[in-house]
RNA sequence: GCGAAAGUGGCGGAAUUGGUAGACGCGCAGGUCUCAGAAGCCUGUGAUCAUUAGAUCAUGGGGGUUCGAUUCCCCCCUUUCGCACCA
C-alpha cells in the first residue's frame, strides 16, 4: 500500500478527537506539564511561517506526555483589537462576527496540522466571559492605587484615532499601523508598573530559562540607574530645584543647570524675562514636538536669565531651557557637566558655556567612569569613579541637600484606548461623587453589540447613549460611562492563569490549581513580545502575587522564541511586488518577460507575494511532511528561509520510513537486529530525548532519519528489526504524528502510539565493543587502530606501537610526549 | 552612538569539556529501471595537485596559546537584531 497522507492524516485527527486526548483534568493526580503557545489575535488565514510556532508547541506537548507527564497544551484567542474593527469599517460586518469567522479557519487549520489542544479549556478575550475578569482585574487594581486617572503628554496615532503605550511606539511611529505618533496633553488610564520596576528588573535574575536577548531588552527597557538627587539653591525662586545625576562624581564640573521646557519651575524663573513671549513660544513649539522630532532638531535651548548655586563650588550656574531634557525622566532637570557628558559638551559648544575638566583621562568630553580619576574636585581628588561617588553622595545626604536615588526609565503602563472592540474600563463619571468605580456585582459592563461603524468621528462607544448614561451606585443620580476600553495587552496579562479553570463564573480562577499548573513550564511564541506582553504579564503576576491569589511571581518558568520563516519575493524595477505566478526564471534568475526582477528574502505576507498556504502544501505532501520539513529546515530560533525543494527531502523520508513498514510486515526476518543497529537505536533514543529538551528539532529529525537509513539497510539484508523500528516510530510521533499513528496500529501495536511510553536507552547497549582510536603524530593523522573496547591506556600503546603506518612515521624518531584521549585518540609528539 | 548575536561547501545546516571539520537534508553528476519521462533505488560530490596510492590547503581576515583550535585569547572586517538625547 502506498503512503497516502490525505486519507490517514483525517482518520487520525477524527479519532484524537473523538478520544479527546488532549483534554486534561486539572484535578487529576500526575506530574503537570504546562506547555503554552501565545495565543494568537484570530487575524484569519495561518501560512506555513505561523505554522513552525504551534508545530514545536505540539511536538513538545506530545514528547513529554510520552514521557509519562500530564501535559497541558490550551489554546484561546487574542480576540479584541484593532484589525477587526478596521475590517468592520471596509466591509460592515460586525467584529464579533469578523473575529468568530476567523476563529473558526484557524481552529480548522490547526486540526490539518494534527495539533492536539484541550479545547474543552478554549477561551476569546473577546467574550464577556473572560473581559469581565478585566474589568474585576482593574478594579482591584485602582483600589490598591495602580490604576489611576493622570494626564500626561501621550503618544496619539492619527490615524488609529487611539492613545498607545510607550512600548507600543517604535521609533517614532505607531506599531500598528506605521504612521507618525504625535504627542498630546490628555487625561488617560494608567497601570502603576513603574512602582513594580524594582521587582520586575530584579526578577530577570531568576529567569535561568529564559533566553539572555529576552531578559537584556527587559533590563534595558525597565533602564535602572544608580545615582543620586541633589538639591541646588535658586535664590531667584526662593526655593531648591532638584536635579537626578548618575555622576555625582563629576559635580565640581557643572557649570550649568538645564530644564526641560516643562518643567514646573519655568514659569516663575521666566517671569520677569524681556523676552518672556518669545520664550514662551519656543516651548510651546518644543512640547508639540516628539521626542524623534526634537532629537532631529538638534540641540536648541533658551537661557532663563536666572541662576542656581553649585552646592559643591558655591558658584553660581546659569539655569537653560533645553529640548534635550526630558520632563518624563528623573526630576526633569539636570545638572550639565559639559567636561563628561556628551549631551552637555554639545549644548555648552553651542551656547559658549564654559567646559571644565573634573576627571583627569583623554580629550573632553571624556565620559569614562573606569579610568578616569577625579580632579579639580578638592573634596575626591584623585578617587576613581566608585570612591568618589561615595564620597560626594554622603556629603550631599549630610548636608540634607539630597540622597542616593534609583531611577527607571520605564513609565507607566496607559492603557485607555479610544476604540471600540477592547474590554470597556468599568468606571463612571458623576457630576456630584466624581470618578466612581462599577461596583463588581455589576460586572461585567458588556460591550453594546449594535452600534454603527462608520469609521469616522472617534469611537462608536461614545456615542452610544444607552451606553453612556448610566446611575451612580453611590448618589444614585445620573452619571456618564468611561467609554475608553484598556488596552489588549491588559486581556493577555492574565490568560494563561485563566486556562486552568475557564469556565469559572464566581471568581477570575481557582487559586488552588493555578498555584498547581503554574508557572507555565514551556512557553514559546515570537521574540516581537520580548518586551510589551511579557513585561505586562510579569507586572500583573505580580500584582495577583500581591493579592494574595497566587504564590508565584513569574508566569513563565521557560521562555521559547521561535524564529521567523522567510521566503525569496521578487519586485520589478519600479519597486513593485510581482505576483510569482508572473515571474519566470532563466539561468536562475527571475523575470517577468524581458524585465529581470530583484529577489528579496523577508517575512510572508500577502503584500509580497511570498506566502505558501499551508492547505496545498498539505494536499500534495501532508501536513506530517510540513512539520519535518518546518522542524528540520533550521534551528527552531533561527530564522529560516522556506525552499519548495526543501521538503521533498521531508517527504522522501516519511515514504521511506513507510516503505520499511511494509517490507516488515511483508517478510518474515530471520536475523534480529544488529548489535550496530541496537547500539545506534539506543544512541538515537538518548540523542532525541535530549535534543527535544534543548529544543534542537532540525538534529533530532537527522538523527531520525539516520536510524532511519540504518534500518533501510537491515531491512533489505532481511533482517527482522521490528523492535527498532516501533521504537523509531515512537521517537518520530512527535513530529509526524499521523504516519506514526498509522504505522504503529499496522504493526499490531496496542491503542494510541500517542499513549505508548517513550522508550528508554540502555547506557549499556550504547557502548562499542571495538574502540577506533585516531593516532596523530605532531597533530596530524597517520592511522587508526582499533582495540577492545573500554580499553587500557596501555592496551592502546602497545596497539599503536604495532601498527605499521605509525612505524613508518616514527622511524629513527624519539617519542618526547603521549597524548591519549580515552576512547578517542592517541597523539604523539616526536622530534 | 550604545548594547547583543552571528559569520563553516552551490544551499539549509552538523560537530560533549579543544580531539578524524562538513553529520543529516537539498541541489548537482553518473548509473539502474523505462519505448520515453516522472517517481524510486544505487554511487559520487569542500578546493587544488596526482593515473593511482596519496599530498597540500580550507570554518570572515590577521595574530596568539596548544601536541592539536570551527571551539579559548587579542585586533580588524562584515551582517543581523534591540535601544536610541533616560542625565
Amino acid at each position: 500500500m502506498p503512503y497516502t497522507p490525505s486519507e490517514i492524516e483525517p482518520k487520525w485527527q477524527q479519532r484524537w478527537a473523538e478520544a479527546r486526548v488532549a483534554e486534561v483534568d486539572v484535578n487529576a493526580p500526575g506530574e503537570k506539564f504546562y506547555m503554552l503557545n501565545m495565543f494568537p489575535y484570530p487575524s484569519g488565514d495561518l501560512h506555513v511561517g505561523h505554522g513552525r510556532n504551534y508545530i514545536l508547541g505540539d511536538a513538545i506537548f506530545r514528547a513529554f506526555r510520552m514521557r509519562g507527564r500530564m501535559a497541558l497544551n490550551p489554546m484561546g484567542w487574542d480576540a479584541f483589537g484593532l484589525p477587526a474593527e478596521n475590517a468592520a469599517i471596509k466591509r460592515g460586518t460586525h467584529p464579533r462576527q469578523w473575529t468568530l469567522g476567523n476563529i473558526a479557519r484557524m481552529k480548522a487549520q490547526f486540526e490539518r496540522w494534527g495539533i492536539l489542544y484541550d479545547w474543552s479549556k478554549e477561551l476569546a478575550s473577546c467574550e464577556p466571559e473572560y473581559y469581565r475578569w478585566n474589568q474585576w482585574l482593574f478594579l482591584q487594581l485602582y483600589k490598591r492605587g495602580l490604576a489611576y486617572r493622570g494626564k500626561a503628554p501621550v503618544n496619539w496615532c492619527p490615524t488609529d484615532q487611539t492613545v498607545l503605550a510607550n512600548e507600543q511606539v517604535i521609533d517614532g511611529r505607531c506599531e500598528r499601523c506605521g504612521s507618525v505618533v504625535v504627542q498630546r496633553e490628555l487625561e488617560q488610564w494608567f497601570f502603576k508598573i513603574t512602582d513594580y520596576a524594582d521587582r520586575l528588573d530584579a526578577g530577570l535574575d531568576s529567569l535561568d530559562d529564559w533566553p539572555e536577548k529576552v531578559k537584556l531588552m527587559q533590563r534595558n527597557w525597565i533602564g535602572r540607574s544608580v545615582g543620586a538627587d541633589v538639591e541646588f539653591s535658586v535664590p531667584a525662586l526662593g526655593k531648591p530645584i532638584r536635579i537626578f545625576t548618575t555622576r555625582p562624581d563629576t559635580i565640581y564640573g557643572a557649570t550649568f543647570m538645564v530644564l526641560a521646557p516643562e518643567h514646573p519651575d519655568v514659569a516663575a524663573l521666566i517671569a520677569d524675562h524681556p523676552q518672556r513671549a518669545d520664550i514662551e513660544q519656543w516651548i510651546a513649539a518644543v512640547s508639540n514636538q516628539s521626542n524623534l522630532e526634537r532629537q532631529e532638531a538638534g540641540k536648541e535651548g533658551r537661557f532663563t536669565g536666572k541662576f542656581a548655586v553649585n552646592p559643591f563650588t558655591n558658584e553660581e550656574i546659569p539655569i537653560w531651557l533645553g529640548n534635550f531634557v526630558l520632563m518624563q525622566y528623573g526630576t526633569g532637570a539636570i545638572m550639565a557637566v559639559p567636561g563628561h557628558d556628551e549631551r552637555d559638551f554639545e549644548f555648552a559648544q553651542q551656547y559658549g558655556i564654559e567646559v571644565r575638566r573634573v576627571v583627569d583621562g583623554g580629550e573632553l568630553p571624556y565620559v569614562d567612569k573606569e579610568n578616569g580619576v577625579a580632579v579639580n574636585s578638592p573634596l575626591i581628588d584623585g578617587l576613581k569613579f566608585a570612591q568618589a561617588v561615595e564620597r560626594i553622595i554622603d556629603e550631599i545626604e549630610r548636608r540634607g541637600i539630597g540622597k542616593r536615588m534609583v531611577r527607571y526609565r520605564l513609565r507607566d503602563w496607559l492603557i485607555s484606548r479610544q476604540r471600540y472592540w477592547g474590554t470597556p474600563i468599568p468606571m463612571l463619571y458623576c457630576d456630584r461623587c466624581g470618578i466612581v468605580p462599577v461596583p463588581e456585582e455589576q460586572l461585567p459592563v458588556t460591550l453594546p453589540l449594535d452600534v454603527p461603524f462608520t469609521g469616522r468621528e472617534g469611537n462608536p462607544l461614545a456615542k452610544d447613549a444607552r451606553f453612556v448614561n448610566a446611575t451612580c451606585p453611590q448618589c444614585g443620580g445620573a452619571t456618564r460611562r468611561e467609554t475608553d476600553t484598556m488596552d489588549t495587552f491588559v486581556d493577555s496579562s492574565w490568560y494563561f492563569c485563566r486556562f486552568i479553570t475557564p469556565r469559572d463564573d464566581t471568581k477570575i480562577f481557582d487559586s488552588a490549581l493555578v498555584n498547581r499548573w503554574l508557572p507555565v513550564d514551556q512557553y514559546i511564541g515570537g521574540i516581537e513580545h520580548a518586551i510589551l506582553h511579557l513585561l505586562y504579564a510579569r507586572f500583573i503576576t505580580r500584582t495577583l502575587y500581591d493579592m494574595g491569589l497566587v504564590n508565584f511571581e513569574e508566569p513563565f518558568a521557560r521562555l521559547f522564541n521561535q524564529g521567523v520563516i522567510t521566503k525569496e519575493a521578487y519586485k520589478d524595477q519600479s519597486g513593485a511586488w510581482v505576483a510569482l505566478s508572473e515571474v519566470e526564471f532563466r539561468d536562475g534568475k527571475p523575470y517577468r518577460g524581458e524585465e529581470l526582477l530583484t529577489a528579496e528574502v523577508g517575512k510572508m505576507s500577502k503584500s509580497h507575494f511570498n506566502v505558501v498556504p499551508p492547505d496545498e502544501l498539505i494536499a500534495k505532501y501532508g501536513a506530517d511532511t510540513e512539520r519535518v520539513y518546518t522542524l528540520f529546515i533550521a534551528p527552531a530560533e533561527k530564522e529560516a528561509a522556506w525552499s519548495d525543494e526543501g521538503v521533498v527531502g521531508a517527504s522522501r523520508f516519511l515514504n521511506r520510513v513507510w516503505a520499511h513498514g511494509e517490507a516488515l510486515l511483508a517478510s518474515s526476518g530471520q536475523r534480529t537486529a544488529s548489535r550496530v543497529l541496537t547500539r545506534k537505536t539506543h544512541q538515537t533514543i538518548a540523542a532525541v530525548t535530549q535534543r527535544i529538551e534543548r529544543f534542537e528539532f532540525n538534529t533530532a529529525i537527522s538523527a531520525l532519519m539516520e536510524l532511519s537509513n540504518a534500518i533501510g539497510d537491515a531491512v533489505t539484508r532481511g533482517d527482522d528489526v521490528r523492535e527498532v523500528y516501533v521504537a523509531l516510530l515512537q521517537l518520530l510521533h512527535p513530529f509526524a504524528p499521523h504516519i506514526t499513528e498509522e504505522l504503529w496500529e499496522r504493526m499490531g501495536e496496542k491503542g494510541f502510539i500517542l499513549d505508548a511510553p517513550w522508550p528508554v536507552s540502555d547506557p549499556e547497549l550504547m557502548k562499542e565493543d571495538v574502540a577506533t582510536i585516531v593516532v596523530q603524530v605532531n597533530g596530524k593523522l597517520r592511522g587508526q587502530v582499533e582495540v577492545p573496547s573500554p580499553p587500557s591506556e596501555e592496551q592502546v600503546f602497545a596497539a599503536v606501537a604495532a601498527n605499521e603506518t605509525v612505524q613508518k612515521w616514527l622511524s629513527g624518531k624519539e617519542i618526547v610526549k603521549r597524548v591519549y584521549i580515552p576512547g578517542k585518540l592517541v597523539n604523539l609528539v616526536i622530534r
